[in-house]
DNA sequence: CTACTGTATATATATACAGTAG
DNA sequence: CTACTGTATATATATACAGTAG
């Protein structure tokens, strides 16, 4: 199956060109004898044979008989591909389900391209219980959400229904233990009756000025 | 002088919501006979009257005898407006110049939003010098883009026209000191004869997975 | 085939005008 | 004023057709 695109001419390409700054600039194609007229085309029959060939090499699209129908294929827009934008979530009471729209305080956009594990949203850190890896109060943390965590990364998590933390994650048998990273702080212990849910793992880190 | 938005009916703003997703999905506005549809609304005249309203409240305006002739009247864009696009600066080579297209590896988008300093460009931290500051060894520093810094800022500055560093500055008289946060690293003192710059003002950080 | 000219026409669609109703 | 109906028409514009030229 040939799938290599089909060669255009000069003339085609210039015709192409136009319409994209046209559609660019105004939000709508040209018409045929504005092309015409760009291009020094006096006749919008010559003008409209350009166009089908572009259409049939699969370039544009014409809406039938409607004025100024000229459609571009749409090349994937890489602003929307590339381009995040995460929910900060707030504070988390007891019981809150973490997605409540309530609990958005706002959205922030950030590449994809910066992340090797794609993050979900962010959360606010409060506290220095992890400022040897570089997480400190105020930072805005990225989180892939998953509920599976090997031993030794460092995770999202809530113990007993309470807010966040972001922890290193180390299995003792079926406990669980959540070490902070920072002198004075104390590792948590989970004993199994607890209510305890890892949220997700660290996937990055965002701080302003 | 009235700057107030002139208030609109139900039935305005309902035209005016369909108006607008119409261009979002399509890229070209509805035809008066598609609003009307849209409505309930049978003659294409009480459309015209609603449209017209809302040109005359300042909310479209209409090419006249166009086809599909509705313009939305722009709102600056929230995206442009609100996100960034940062280049990250690569090494720097001794006498080079900071913005030399090939120096730059890739672009980054970001929240403006993140930040209380505008950010110019994206630095990779090389070397763990200034951990005690949450600033590590492959994080991306956002650099406000000024040759002016006060005493105990973190500055990015370049020193023999050597590559980048990232440092807290301290004035000494006219002697400049740049101070690493973490142990074994030493103050760089700068003498008045040595090359020095100050590049810019540490913005924020950006950390991937 | 590509690249045009020039004419005639069908179609889509805005727009004007005369009403009705609350 | 707002919110419609219904008709007639002007305009913008795509499209078909018959050519010419390299």
């Amino acid at each position: 199956m040939r799938t290599m695109t089909i060669q255009i001419t000069q003339r085609q390409s210039n015709v192409l060109a136009f319409i994209r700054a046209r559609i660019e600039r105004d939000g709508q194609s040209p018409t045929l004898e504005e092309i015409g007229e760009a291009l020094g085309i006096d006749s919008v029959s010559a003008v409209l044979k350009h166009v089908r060939s572009l259409e049939a090499k699969g370039r544009l699209t014409l809406e039938p008989h409607r004025a100024r129908g000229i459609r571009l294929v749409r090349e994937p827009d890489p602003m929307d591909a590339d381009t995040l934008e995460l929910p900060l979530i707030g504070r988390i009471a007891a019981g809150e389900p973490l997605f409540s729209e309530v609990r958005v305080d706002r959205r922030l956009r950030v590449s994809r391209a910066l992340f090797r594990l794609r993050p979900d949203y962010l959360v606010k850190v409060v506290g220095d219980s992890m400022r040897g890896e570089g997480i400190f109060d105020g930072d805005l943390v990225a989180v892939h959400a998953t509920p599976v965590a090997r031993h030794g990364q460092v995770v999202a998590a809530r113990v007993g229904g309470d807010r966040f933390t972001i922890k290193r994650l180390y299995w003792k048998g079926d406990m669980v233990r959540l070490l902070p990273n920072s002198p004075g702080f104390r590792p948590i212990d989970v004993d199994p009756t607890e209510d305890f849910a890892i949220e997700g793992l660290f996937a990055g880190l965002l701080r302003g000025s």
